[in-house]
DNA sequence: GTCTATATAATGATAGAC
DNA sequence: GTCTATCATTATATAGAC
């Protein structure tokens, strides 16, 4: 993970003053003058170093890209090649003073779509994907009816917590997520992921016969549109 | 829901570009032109309108509102006061290419955390907390150990497609979340909120041993920080 | 490498005619 | 209500001194 040491190059400097920034404000809604300003620099030198306000931003992307992939992972004891995103989110979270930054840069990169934001979520279905695959193999997770599809709603579940992290802080009561706030959301989530909510599968088997035959895996055009149930709701718990 | 007919006033036609391009792109990186451009109108009479900018922002965070509110719910057969935003995302993604300006606004809302995003969050979680309770009651649902954060999880959880859904869409082939895409989630969430994804109750019990004691409700100082199990991962399944 | 000064373009907003 | 023309400000980026 990035130093949080103070003994920075300049360049380096300025690079985590705009990632403040970005993650703070949005890319557009900061300016390169309050990037210089915060770095204690002339904004002719952030332009200086980095070329275009643009190029500033993918170095911050290669940042957060480096730090998910463990490629400069010096601080959690060198753990080497592949730390995923999980991992490097719960190093994040033992110290968020020091890394909300990153935290709120990450989910800006998610959010915003963009081509680093998308490898990384692509990136992060796959490694879902085979850790359920092994965990079925193992007999530590049932089998899924759909193992692609559950990868895709696992993960997005995972990165919850970091697109509203200020919302869920807020409403338990905390000033963003904080560790507290992690360890009191751990239980309920588990408890969710081991027994369901559900107390009985109606829900589930009236889903499955309303969709029998109605869903196409090849994505073709859906002319039976509307035969569904409108009561199947894609968010059912709420 | 917003009318998609063509004949709007003037007023309603720039705030309805207004919302496609604050969904589409972001409040700052949208100008009063660009709006004004698609409206087909002067951009000084989009600030003649509204004011200013900002102002038309809070129109365009009005009309989401009012929607989700039910205020204005008239093609939903008038479904009345308080219609939910479970029920206005399911009206919309019948529909999507109507509805994906007001889907990315809200999204937006929701992820900027603005007032009227905190105010729409707040009133999900409430929402759902109500629901699980009645479900609770009525046996359709298992007890939580912790009602609030179950249903800070279990609203969370629900938002998740708004966020991602180009992401989700892209990752399952397709382009954005389309009718076909939310059929094929529906059985794998409702998997989860059934059966659960684990196989057995060793990961919970671990979590429920590790954090038991550390938890203080009323969110003291942390002075045992660190004293849990770092395994203990927020978003267990990856 | 770092600065001041400045070029150039775009932005939100206004003035005033119609 | 709607426009054209314009203002004042701010934006990114450049030039050139040190």
């Amino acid at each position: 993970m990035r130093s949080p040491s103070p003994d920075l190059t300049t360049r380096a400097r300025i690079r985590d003053a705009a990632l403040e920034l970005f993650g703070a404000q949005g890319f557009s809604a900061t300016t390169v003058r309050a990037i210089a300003d915060r770095a204690d620099v002339s904004a002719a030198l952030v332009i200086h170093h980095f070329g275009s306000k643009e190029e500033l931003r993918a170095a911050c992307d290669a940042v957060i890209v480096d730090e998910i992939m463990g490629r400069k992972s010096a601080t959690l004891a060198d753990m080497g090649s592949q730390a995923d995103l999980s991992a490097t989110m719960r190093g994040w979270l033992a110290d968020m003073d020091t890394f909300r930054p990153s935290f709120d840069y990450l989910a800006r990169m998610i959010i915003d779509g963009g081509e680093a934001g998308q490898a990384l979520f692509d990136a992060l279905v796959d490694r879902t994907e085979a850790m359920i695959a092994e965990g079925v193999a193992a007999g530590a997770m049932n089998t899924p009816s759909d193992l692609r599809t559950t990868a895709v709603v696992v993960a997005s579940y995972g990165v919850m917590p970091l697109l509203l992290e200020r919302h869920i802080g807020r409403v338990m009561g905390g000033d963003g997520l904080t560790l507290d706030i992690v360890r009191r959301l751990t239980v309920p989530m588990l408890e969710i992921y081991t027994h369901g909510l559900y107390a009985d599968d109606t829900a589930l088997a009236a889903a499955t016969a309303a969709l029998e035959g109605v869903l196409d895996t090849s994505r073709g055009p859906h002319s039976d549109k509307g035969a569904g149930d409108p009561n199947q709701d894609p968010d059912p718990p709420e």
